[in-house]
RNA sequence: UCCGGCGUAGCUCAAUUGGCAGAGCGGGUGGCUGUUAACCACUAGGUUGUAGGUUCAAGUCCUACCGCCGGAGCCA
C-alpha cells in the first residue's frame, strides 16, 4: 500500500493509497459520511458510505471527532464536488487516537482564547498558511544574500550593553553580572563587514518596551546586512532590490497561500524598483499639506508614517533624518550635518516601518563625541571603536523586520499571528 | 506610564427603564446516501472577573481591585 501525502494526490488518481493525519471537520448524511483530512501538507475529503466500507470502519467514521489522529486508506478520485477537486473513496479507516473536546471548535473565537491556545490553533488551515509564508519570506531573505556575495554571520544574543541607548533591554543574570539580550546586531556586523566584506546576520531580537500596538512583539527576528565600501545611496538601492525580490518570491512560490489568506495580490505586483525616495524634510511637507500638526524636527509618529505612505502604492524610503532623533552610529550628511545619513523604509497599506538603516560613522574622533553626547559608557564601546582604529572605511546597513514584513505581505492587520509563539508584554505562554 | 474600551455557559454573544439569566456553536441521544463552518428534533450545561456598597429587587447603578484589548510614547 502507497503512503501519500495530500498535496500531491492529483499524482494518485485513481490508486489506493494511505493518508496519515488528523480529522478537520466532518459531516454526515445519514449512512455517508464526509471527512475532512488534514495532513499539514492540505486538506482532503474523504467520502464513506456504508455499502462500501466494512461496518467496523463506518461506526469509526461516526465516532471519530475533531483532531482525532488518524490513517485513512482508499483511492483518490477527482470530483468537482469535493473542495480542491479530488477526494478519498474511504476503505478503511483507523483511529489512533480518539480525540474529547478539543478546544476550538470549527466557529469564531476571540484572539484572546485563541492565543491561549496558539499551540493548537496552529494546526488551522489560516495559521498553516501564514507559516508558511513565512518560511518563504525567510528563505527569500537568505537566497537573496547568498546570491549576491553576503556571507551569514551569527551575532551574540546576549550583550554586555546596550547597542542604542534609548531602549529597554531585557536584563539577565550572567555569573553574577549583568548581560542583556541583544536588541540589535549590528555592532557585531560592522565588525563582520571589516572581516568579510559583505556579511548578514539572521536572528531574534528583544526589547523590552511596554507597548501595547499591532506592529510589537517582545522577541521578534530581523535580519541585518552590513557592507564594507557602502554608502547610503548604496544601502537604499540594497533595500529596495531585496524587498522586491522578498514580494517576487512570495508571489511565485505562494500564490495558493496568499488567495487562502484573501490577500489581494494585485496590491504586491506593483512592487517594483526603484521606491520613492523622499527626504525628512520633503516629507515633513507631506504632512503639512495634508494639515497635520506636526513639529519639524520630531521623529515620525505611528500615524505620521501611515498618513506619508498613503500617497504612494510602493515602499517609501525616508532618507536624512535630523540626527538629533537617531542613534549614535549614524554618520552626518556632510553636506547638512544636522541631518543623518539614514533612511527608513515604510511599508505601503499602514504596516509601517519595516526597514531601519544608513551609513554608519567611520571617523574615530566624530564616533567618540557622539558616544558621549549620548552619555552611553566609552569603556564598552572600546572594541566597537577599534574599528575605526584599525582601517576604518564607509559603511552601512540596514535591519528588517520579519514579522511586520510577513503581515505585510499577508495583509494581516497585527503581527501577532506572523509568528508561531508571539512574545508580548502581555503574552509569555505557550 | 498615560488615555480609552471590555470581562455573562467550554466558545461567540444577547438580556429593553434596575424586575423570572437566554441563543447559536461545541458535548450527548436520535434522524437523514453528495455534504461544503451541512441540516432537523430532543437534551445536559451558570458563584454574570473579585471584594464591598446603594435598593423591596443588581448582569445592569456606585467605589476599589484584578485580568485582558489597542492607541500614545518608543521602535523593526
Amino acid at each position: 500500500m502507497e503512503k501519500a501525502t495530500i498535496s500531491e494526490v492529483a499524482r494518485h488518481e485513481g490508486k489506493e493509497v494511505t493518508l496519515n493525519g488528523w480529522l478537520y471537520n466532518k459531516r454526515s448524511s445519514g449512512k455517508l459520511w464526509f471527512l475532512l483530512i488534514r495532513d499539514g501538507t492540505g486538506i482532503i475529503q474523504g467520502v464513506a458510505s456504508k455499502e462500501d466500507v466494512s461496518e467496523s470502519t463506518f461506526q469509526h467514521c461516526m465516532d471519530v471527532t475533531q483532531e482525532s489522529s488518524l490513517s485513512v486508506t482508499g483511492i483518490i478520485a477527482e470530483d468537482k464536488r469535493a473542495p480542491g477537486g479530488y477526494e478519498l473513496q474511504v476503505k478503511e479507516l483507523r483511529i489512533l487516537q480518539l480525540v474529547e473536546d478539543y478546544p476550538i471548535t470549527p466557529k469564531e473565537h476571540g484572539t484572546a482564547f485563541l492565543m491561549d491556545h496558539r499551540h493548537l490553533w496552529l494546526r488551522s488551515s489560516r495559521q498553516v498558511a501564514i507559516l508558511r509564508i513565512r518560511q518563504e519570506i525567510i528563505r527569500a531573505c537568505r537566497d537573496f544574500f547568498d546570491q549576491n556575495g553576503f556571507v551569514l554571520v551569527d551575532a551574540p544574543i546576549f550583550t554586555p550593553a546596550a547597542c542604542e541607548g534609548t531602549t529597554t533591554l531585557f536584563e539577565t543574570d550572567y555569573f553574577g553580572s549583568q548581560a542583556y539580550l541583544t536588541q540589535s546586531g549590528q555592532l557585531y556586523m560592522e565588525a563582520a563587514a571589516m572581516a568579510l566584506g559583505k556579511v548578514y546576520c539572521f536572528g531574534p531580537t528583544f526589547r523590552a518596551e511596554k507597548s501595547k500596538t499591532r506592529r510589537h512583539l517582545t522577541e521578534f527576528w530581523m535580519l541585518e546586512p552590513e557592507v564594507a565600501f557602502m554608502d547610503l545611496d548604496g544601502d537604499m538601492e540594497l533595500a529596495e532590490n531585496f524587498i522586491a525580490y522578498i514580494v517576487q518570491r512570495i508571489l511565485q512560490n505562494r500564490s495558493e497561500e496568499l488567495k487562502q489568506l484573501e490577500r489581494d495580490t494585485a496590491s504586491l505586483e506593483k512592487i517594483g524598483t526603484p521606491f520613492p525616495r523622499l527626504t525628512y524634510d520633503e516629507a515633513v511637507q507631506i504632512l503639512k499639506k495634508k494639515g497635520i500638526n506636526f513639529e519639524y524636527g520630531n521623529d515620525f509618529g505611528g500615524t505620521d508614517e501611515t498618513v506619508i505612505s498613503e500617497g504612494f502604492q510602493k515602499p517609501v524610503m525616508i532618507h536624512r533624518y535630523p540626527a538629533a532623533v537617531k542613534a549614535f552610529y549614524m554618520k552626518n550628511d556632510p553636506e547638512d550635518l544636522s541631518k543623518a545619513l539614514c533612511v527608513d523604509v515604510l511599508a505601503p497599506e499602514g504596516v509601517g516601518e519595516i526597514i531601519g538603516g544608513g551609513q554608519r560613522e567611520d571617523d574615530y574622533d566624530t564616533l567618540v563625541e557622539k558616544i558621549k553626547k549620548h552619555q552611553l559608557p566609552l569603556k564598552a564601546f572600546q572594541w566597537y571603536l577599534d574599528l575605526r582604529r584599525y582601517g576604518t572605511v564607509p559603511h552601512a546597513g540596514f535591519g528588517l523586520g520579519i514579522e511586520r514584513t510577513v503581515s505585510w505581505i499577508c495583509g494581516l492587520p497585527h503581527v501577532r499571528e506572523t509568528i508561531p509563539f508571539p512574545r508580548m508584554m502581555h503574552r509569555l505562554t505557550p
